[in-house]
DNA sequence: CATGAATGAGCGTTCATTCAT
DNA sequence: AATGAATGAACGCTCATTCAT
């Protein structure tokens, strides 16, 4: 399926009402938005009255809040893990799919600024999340990485895991401040990933 | 005196009851330990029933949560001021000095692992610890910047609060995840900042 | 009917389901009691025990306790005042119409006792109850003291609003006490408004 | 004892140590002012803290805060017993005297209003209180009302206890609102008790 | 004796979750 | 299937009261 976007999304479809559908994506928008304001720990009620419907609905689809956190950004994860072998095929030298990936990523994470928060969360409740994040992504940024050290253009040992959890990282509480812009040390970071710059260590 | 982790501390002292001054620093570690085990928006009463005193004891003792987390956190930060000058003052390369104070911050942030998530809070009530934080810190980070960029160890124009911020962030969550060490990638990012390694961007 | 006690009331009804209704109810009977035992500063769960309900129950009816208070006494305030013209029209005198009034009046604080705790409450919550108190009996009470004034049967030139807050003072703690009972100072308070008492002072 | 203010009050005296009965009166002095201020029901900490001294002490000298509010009120309770007599000796007309009396015990009741609160309290716990009020000011009421009713100047049959209970109730709340002036209410209601008054009823 | 630190019951309030309608 | 009323655990906080110093 490579136009995730242009259906109802896989967590729902079959046999489904119409309404039930509708539902679902309403849910899923009105879930969007509110954990941008209000975080991903927003009260349900919340987030079931700017979607319009009853809790008992909010729950019929999402049982859990991970249920809901882990739908929400689904699509999200999706299209980054699908941008990263594109840019790869079409960049001339794998670092630079690597940077450009990774400055999709981080786009990601702040223009939906719960995603960094939600990934953060020490709760086993977002381990689903966690999991289909990294099985989704990790291979990508591997693959990126693996393709940059082959060509010589990576000195560094760094592993997927390290380098996704740390860009995450970076990114957490950027939206707050104006003074803090996580890709002015992501650059570094990258350029410090390279053969030329290991003399000390 | 060098060591102030060796006295009561200001805190209080002074002509306090001996009791009162024993129950500050035991709800000053069951503070720490919560706060690592549960967040620093654990429940009030774990904090005191870890400390084994009553809700009005550390009610009067930290009459707000943010007087508690500041006070929990003082300390480290202290030292951790105190020690930058000193490298700056003992090593042969303004650079090395650097690279071991950041070591230091990473040292406090994770072994008293609280503090990252305490400074990522969003809440205005940590507004004090903040400002603590940053009054105490900033200078010194911008005092190594500074003495390396004047050596022409760094070409970066990063600023202090950019790397702190950093630095703190890439430290959020170490603890729950045996996979994920902060200085492999904060080695990467300070060699990053050096000037052999800007060619690209 | 013209009894507004035989409908479950505007409070609620409507499209409502009928255990909500029901509940309304309830917690009305159970607060009106409690205000009673335990004046109308009793504990939340008191009331809500006493009606048998959760909570979170009573606060989705009553939000705030000066909603609750409100409600409770609604109906005794409507009643009297409805009741005001209609002893005018039907007495032969003004004056008896006024005594009438007042019984009644003295009635309601004195049989739902905690009526007159409520009005005297200092507090601001209580704003509104005072303000719906006073809307609705100062013109009532206002009427029929003009109109014995101008058929020549009180010379004094007390206001209403003094009347009304005097009787209701007088009627405070009625209950706890059977040596004392207002109407025996109410009456010689009314017999003292008329002209031909008025020689000293 | 004819001057009880010359003296540091028979509640304690005796082989007290000095500062033992200047912490009594001090703080006597500091719960009459705070229960003007936030009512009888005011923090013991806030009267302590008043009063300059430790919460200890004030336990210490009054156990309860019933013993507290009796002793701040013990004062002027026993110099409007006294008035009494001497009024009745003075007064032409009996009638005069009970009115120049209950004046005066109105002023009382208003300038330290904290009273008619404290005697309106519902609570057992002024039991104390209640007693040592009516015994003390019953009888002068009672001796006044015989007077004017032995001289043919009060027809009504009220009974002391009722009088003062009502002008202690029509003082409630006085402070609070301007547009409330107990006395307007009272001289009609001393005037209703007089033989000519009684046609009605 | 005086002090004020310590205690903890008790209150108001929120909100996840269940379930009657 | 959808609704939202009901529930009650859990939390922050206050303050009367006790008791070590």
């Amino acid at each position: 399926m490579s136009t995730p976007e242009s259906q109802p999304e896989k967590t729902s479809a079959r046999g489904k009402r119409a309404d039930a559908v509708r539902n679902q994506q309403v849910l899923l928008d009105a879930a969007g938005e509110v954990f941008v304001t209000s975080g991903i720990d927003a009260p349900i009620r919340e987030i079931a009255a700017k979607a319009g419907v009853g809790l008992g609905t909010l729950y019929r689809h999402f049982p859990t809040r991970a249920d809901l956190v882990t739908a929400v950004y689904r699509h999200q994860i999706e299209a980054c893990a699908e941008a990263g072998p594109k840019l790869l095929a079409e960049a001339d030298l794998p670092f630079d799919a690597l940077r450009q990936w990774i400055d999709l990523f981080v786009d990601f994470l702040v223009t939906k600024h719960g995603l960094a928060d939600a990934l953060q969360s020490e709760s086993e409740r977002f381990a689903a999340l966690h999991t289909h994040f990294l099985d989704r992504l990790l291979p990508v940024c591997a693959q990126l990485l693996d393709a940059a050290a082959a060509a010589g253009e990576i000195s560094s040992d760094v592993r997927p895991y390290e380098l996704l959890r740390g860009i995450g990282n970076l990114c957490i509480g950027r939206d707050s401040d104006p003074r803090y812009d996580p890709r002015r040390l992501i650059e570094p970071l990258l350029q410090g990933l390279r053969p030329h710059a290991a003399p000390g260590a």
